[in-house]
DNA sequence: TCACAATAGAAGTATATACCCATATAATGA
DNA sequence: TCATTATATGGGTATATACTTCTATTGTGA
């Protein structure tokens, strides 16, 4: 059994870093009163408004369903929108409020904290190469 | 707003990461009737028997309620053991089970496969190299 | 046109995660 | 010794995640 060495692992790996950016960002994000994810959804949603539940799924690599459930959360806090769309009733629009869009401003400089503090431990060209091999082991396919 | 790039944010490019990876091992593991955590700390626990839940979180960077849930699971499952411990009653000493044992043993050619299919894609070195990357961003702390 | 397949989303269920607070136990210092 | 402090764990609560199943809607081919 000796075989068994989580120390080869890269699922671990990936979910442990995970986990430890995950507290980071979200101590950072939290005088905004949002996390990681919402934070990460609304920045999508903002970069491309009125997309669909599907679309913004696939975008981020999440599940359908995982994504309905986080924007829910969102809807009710009235930071997002969600609205039937009109050339497909069975899509809907997801937009930010002003609400939505003036918290999002203000968590940026919140973001760009963590990100700094990040850069400083590290280095920008060591992140810059490490999200470039985050994004070939979990690419985001192209609509 | 402009300034609001997901496309920047190693948070979120790691998150997405251990989302996709969490799927293909998730989905490699299922035959076994365990997931991707659980895997890990079978493994954890195979590695250094009778460690407490304390130790155990740090060993994975993960919170103790978080090891202290995930457990109660596997010894639902009758996979580990949880006694306290005898020289600090606070603490538990973890173990695995026959029956853990023999789990993580029949699991293992599941993750081994999972791994192979993930070095035919990226390569051994790129592999090699992501570990190492991922263990600076996110290093398990010294006992 | 209309039966059938495909797609978008929601609901039910389960695991994963971590915060805060409470409790039990141990360590420590006056 | 004993009050105080520190540590280990559990419970309450909330978000994050995805599978399966279901419903509503759209597309398609005979």
């Amino acid at each position: 059994m000796d075989r068994v060495l989580l120390s080869k692992c890269t699922c671990f790996a990936v979910r442990r870093t995970a986990r430890a950016l995950t507290q980071m960002y979200d101590a950072a994000l939290a005088p905004a009163g949002i996390r990681s994810t919402q934070y990460a959804i609304l920045a999508a949603i903002g970069e491309k408004t009125d997309i669909s539940v599907h679309d913004l799924a696939n975008a981020m690599v999440m599940d359908r369903t995982t994504m309905g459930r986080n924007l829910r959360l969102l809807e009710r806090d009235g930071l997002v929108v969600v609205s039937v769309a009109g050339s497909d009733r069975r899509r809907r629009d997801i937009a930010l409020t002003r609400k939505g869009k003036t918290l999002l401003e203000g968590a940026y400089p919140l973001w760009k904290h963590a990100h700094d503090s990040l850069q400083k431990m590290h280095g920008r060209e060591f992140l810059d190469e490490f999200r470039g091999m985050l994004s070939q082991v979990s690419p985001i396919p192209s609509p």
